[in-house]
DNA sequence: AAGTGGTCTAGACCACCCC
DNA sequence: GGGTGGTCTAGACCACTTA
């Protein structure tokens, strides 16, 4: 389960990463059941041969994905709501992913793919200099042969030159930039609601002026260094996302 | 700078809160420039008296942030995009805090305030037993005196018993239920756009049929148990949302 | 080869919970 | 008072980067 980095050139997975697998493991395999405790923290130390530190590790992990939580002085408890759960939110997903994970075939109609100039605005949400070659992708997107968006991604042309040379209406951006070593780990986006105006509804098949989820988001990779942009213009009744908001401490 | 825990009764802040504001106090001073190396972990130890793991986890917490980022072998480096930044987003905010954020002046419009018994679908969501007393707020929130979104809360009325007796025009219901005891740490959340119903569309001034932001969301504590479920209707031009998301290992 | 981050350990003290 | 999680320390080894 989860091999995360074995797939990675370098490093063997940390233990504190096993213990995680092992943990979410018992699980799922209904050994441990929602509600139920924890051996405390010292017998688990022993029974996996780590140091208490690295358990913790492991532990708090596991209650970042909701998984666990500990109480002060009584121990530590699986989640209810950890049973049937395997899907995650909050998780940046390209078009193509969240299509495959509700088994639904994904495939784009290309209206431009194109190269110009940066605007100055481009320049600076991308963090470039203004008239940077900008590659710009817009793409309906379709499941199952039904229009559900209208994406229009732009990202510097040097960070994967080929880009102007590819068909992209079965393939996927985000595997091509990964490919290229380009991994996007965060996305910034803002979201809000507005009305279909004639070019979008044309393209989306709705009537004019009904609703449209826009979303707009800047994608950075793990130096937090932006990587591309993009807006998606959601038909409204076909699209729902999802997503977690979590607390800030205090 | 950010005195997170101090408010609260029992323990001081960590010494690791304390090594995060130091670090994003000289981010913001200025001492710390977008771009620069920082001193390496070991001299850092020093000069801040800490061990070296618990410096660790300080900087982990602001590379969540999206203020430092690490390179192996090479040293710890202040982020381009750290220094505007003051804002975090996908946070989970009350509406009040928004406001207060934003430096708006928020109230309500009461339109229910109940105590009805829970139905199958509300019980199973809050995971409580059907029938069970739950108490329904339902508020047009203004800023500034314009209507922003319709909001409707249901909760357990066990959790918090005098909610039914309280005036909510003015009143923030997550300081009152904080107060009580019920913090809440995540709320898993499903956006959508939608047409304005008639009703909807008098209480937030609109016309039918303009667009709408629709929020569902599900309120947990930190031992991911439900603690009430709220669905949140914006009006489509007067609000944006802002999250952030964040991509799965692998 | 020296410097630096990434991981791990063993052991300690504290505050909380429950008997 | 005994058990439990929460925090912290000092020291170690490894892998990567830079020169």
């Amino acid at each position: 389960m989860s091999d995360s980095s074995a797939v990675l050139p370098g490093y063997p997975d940390p233990l504190w990463i096993q213990a995680v697998a092992l943990v979410r493991g018992e699980i799922e395999r209904g050994v441990l059941k929602p509600g139920m405790r924890l051996a405390p923290e010292r017998e688990l130390c022993q029974q996996l041969g780590i140091s208490r530190v690295t358990l913790r590790r492991a532990l708090g992990h596991l209650v970042e994905e909701g998984v666990l939580s500990a109480s002060r002085g009584r121990g530590w408890y699986v989640s209810q709501t950890a049973q049937p759960k395997k899907e995650w939110p909050n998780t940046l997903e390209s078009f193509t992913e969240t299509a495959a994970r509700m088994g639904l075939t994904p495939h784009s109609r290309v209206l431009q793919n194109r190269i110009d100039p940066a605007t100055i605005d481009q320049a600076e949400r991308l963090g470039i200099a203004p008239g940077t070659p900008l590659f710009s992708l817009e793409r309906v997107r379709l499941l199952n042969d039904v229009p559900i968006g209208l994406d229009l991604t732009r990202l510097p042309l040097g960070l994967v030159p080929e880009l102007g040379e590819l068909d992209f209406t079965e393939r996927s951006l985000y595997a091509t930039l990964a490919e290229a070593g380009v991994e996007p780990v965060r996305a910034d986006s803002t979201i809000e609601a507005t009305k279909a105006d004639d070019r979008t509804a044309r393209h989306l098949e709705v009537a004019p002026g009904e609703p449209l989820l826009v979303m707009h988001q800047l994608a950075l990779d793990a130096d937090q260094e932006p990587l591309f942009m993009s807006s998606i213009r959601y038909a409204g009744e076909r699209y729902r996302l999802r997503t977690s908001f979590s607390r800030a401490p205090q």
